[in-house]
DNA sequence: AGCAGTTTTGCACAGCTGTGCATGAAGATT
DNA sequence: AATCTTCATGCACAGCTGTGCAAAACTGCT
């Protein structure tokens, strides 16, 4: 060997074979070493382990799953998971799965069908042992093949037929807010969401202006292409550059919300709240940060990870029970943006509505 | 551990034995069927194919990997994904694995000890053809066990014996804003790091300081516990709430920059840039929201991500060649936070520093 | 029909593990 | 000392795939 400075990188990964013959036992003993519980004599184990070591040997958990037909591997499907609640919801989740034992593969895909027909490939062929979709709806087809092999499939802010959901009460939280402009004797209402129409967007935008309706207020809509910031600052553009502006904003997630405040300030010179009251939707970092201080309704990551696992869980256990829904409260989180009149008692919209008072 | 408790499978995958039996073929030609380039008759091909579409099978890529000696599987290890800049490179890198073919596996991990070595024994267990450590130092163990099973470890930002790296250029960052900022006339700088002395944001500091010095310019150091947006906080108050503040501080990174405006505006009504310049580093989506308009040093996740595949291609083509580091450029991002002096020249620190004009 | 050449197919093995079963050895009991 | 227990060990199989090799089937031609 002329390389004998730097260490070479292995060819092969090492097998439980080369271990036995090191160790002078059978391949079912290296096996059984690194079983809990199993049969084998203190000595041998320790004999394995010690040629384990030598070899830098781990256990092909691949093999292993293959055989016990568990592959611990779990799906995250996720588009832009970089932005807003994604971004926590990633991490709660990943952390989590670690923590139970599983696997997370994490599927960065775009929107399209191609890509999402991808994912499913990856997932059925690495025998995924769940799918959790945080964003984008699954191909019918996936979701058949997914249900045939025993996959639970959990999506997200979503309503597709046959897969279980988990929902957040999106109904709740836009009356809400409807209602706490209201008790400020806000007359002209404004409403930023964007044309992607997710579910969970529509369901709280449905609900504002319900409640707007019933109290019999106007709403204007302003909409973005996505629900970024850019696009929160574009539907502010158009909310707020006309002859009678709103006085105050639901936007159906806090992106949106920064995007407006900050178009707001900066190009319209307008004070929040004291000119602009807005409330958001997610309670993502940024939104408690000193610039915003944004009043908000909190989707909190950890609590929904932990749905997920109870849904998944759940659905392992009983594979024939028809398609569940989980709902989870979200809570409002009192910041300066928008603070209720002193009378607002959000129990006259919806009793089990939390109220979070931040700091 | 914990296994006991898991929930095994309810169903079977469909195997490829079962599609044989269907479509009257051998198993041979189920798996030739779905070989491209395979030796097998179009009418058979389909015969398999309307059989296994009936079945909903898939190949099994866990049981191919384990054939082909090649999992497809990349492992990225990551504290806190969720936040600032490693948010980004998450999310490019997961979406470059894909396009390539990888499938990701996103290990959110803690710092201690035990979970490094948790998340070692997920990645040899499962054959990760390599692995990319975004945040934390990887146990010296598991570099030498990746090595000996032939896994590439990239690791970015740190300098681990024995592995690829990939850093930025930090140095040239600190002496940057080190100069801009003496061309504006100002005297008192602050510097805002951390007490967790991760080696990026140690480059970062002293490159600024060094610099500082050899301009005679006197640096006044505040330090959060981490590196986020409440570090920032406290660090400002640290920083501000002394008799002679700085006139401008350097963050180390722009959680922390963004804390430090949040702070010096709020609490300590100072306007900024007029009172107070700040640079930061990394440029993550909220330095360009209008609250703020950071100057800061851009770290492009996508370019990041593309060298990290070039990093492990070329170590996977040479196995045994010494460690190597690749060095990004970090481009300065001129908004309104600093804006350099007329006669400033960024070419007196260092000739290849782009400097870009946002927007 | 008979033969050569080509294509297709099935067998068997490799890749790596967990585990039931039978065997052998060691220890305990009478 | 002989028998019974207990325990550790190795064999062989299962789990699912890709592929070399030889046999079979098919095509074309005389």
């Amino acid at each position: 060997m002329a390389d004998a400075h730097y260490p070479r990188y292995a060819r092969h990964f090492t097998s439980a074979l080369q271990v036995a013959k090191l160790a002078g036992v059978s391949r079912s003993a290296v096996s059984r070493a690194f079983t809990e519980g199993a049969s084998i004599a203190p000595e041998t184990r320790d004999k394995v382990m010690q040629a384990a070591q030598a070899l830098g040997y781990h256990v092909n958990d691949l093999a292993r799953g293959l055989l016990a037909r568990r592959s611990r591997l779990v799906g995250i499907v996720v588009t832009k998971p970089e932005e807003g609640i994604r971004a926590q919801l990633l991490a709660a989740l990943t952390a989590r799965l670690i923590r139970r034992g599983n696997v997370p593969i994490v599927l960065n895909t775009g929107l399209t069908v191609e890509e999402r027909a991808s994912a499913q490939r990856i997932l059925m062929g690495h025998m995924a042992e769940a799918v959790i979709v945080l964003s984008g709806s699954p191909p019918s087809s996936f979701v058949e093949a997914a249900r045939r092999n025993g996959q639970p499939v959990i999506v997200l802010g979503r309503s597709e037929p046959e897969t279980d959901h988990l929902m957040t009460n999106n109904a709740a939280a836009g009356r809400t807010a409807a209602a706490l402009f209201h008790g400020r004797g806000f007359t002209r209402l404004g409403l930023v969401s964007s044309w992607a129409g997710t579910l969970s967007l529509t369901e709280r935008e449905f609900a504002f202006q319900d409640e707007a309706q019933r109290r019999g207020l106007a709403v204007i809509v302003g909409r973005g292409e996505v629900s970024d910031y850019e696009s929160g600052v574009a539907a502010a553009k158009a909310l707020l550059d006309r002859p009678s502006p709103p006085q105050a904003v639901f936007c159906v997630n806090d992106l949106l919300a920064l995007g407006l405040i900050d178009y707001a300030r900066r190009e319209r010179r307008l004070a929040v709240p004291e000119n602009l009251s807005v409330i958001g939707f997610d309670d993502i970092p940024q939104a408690s940060w000193g610039a915003y201080r944004l009043t908000t309704f909190r989707q909190d990551p950890v609590v929904t990870a932990d749905q997920v696992i109870r849904l998944i869980e759940w659905r392992q256990a009983h594979p024939g029970l028809p398609s569940a829904t989980h709902v989870v409260e979200a809570p409002m989180v009192l910041r300066e943006t928008a603070v209720p009149a002193p009378g607002f008692c959000a129990d006259e919209v919806r009793s089990d509505l939390r109220v979070i008072a931040d700091d």
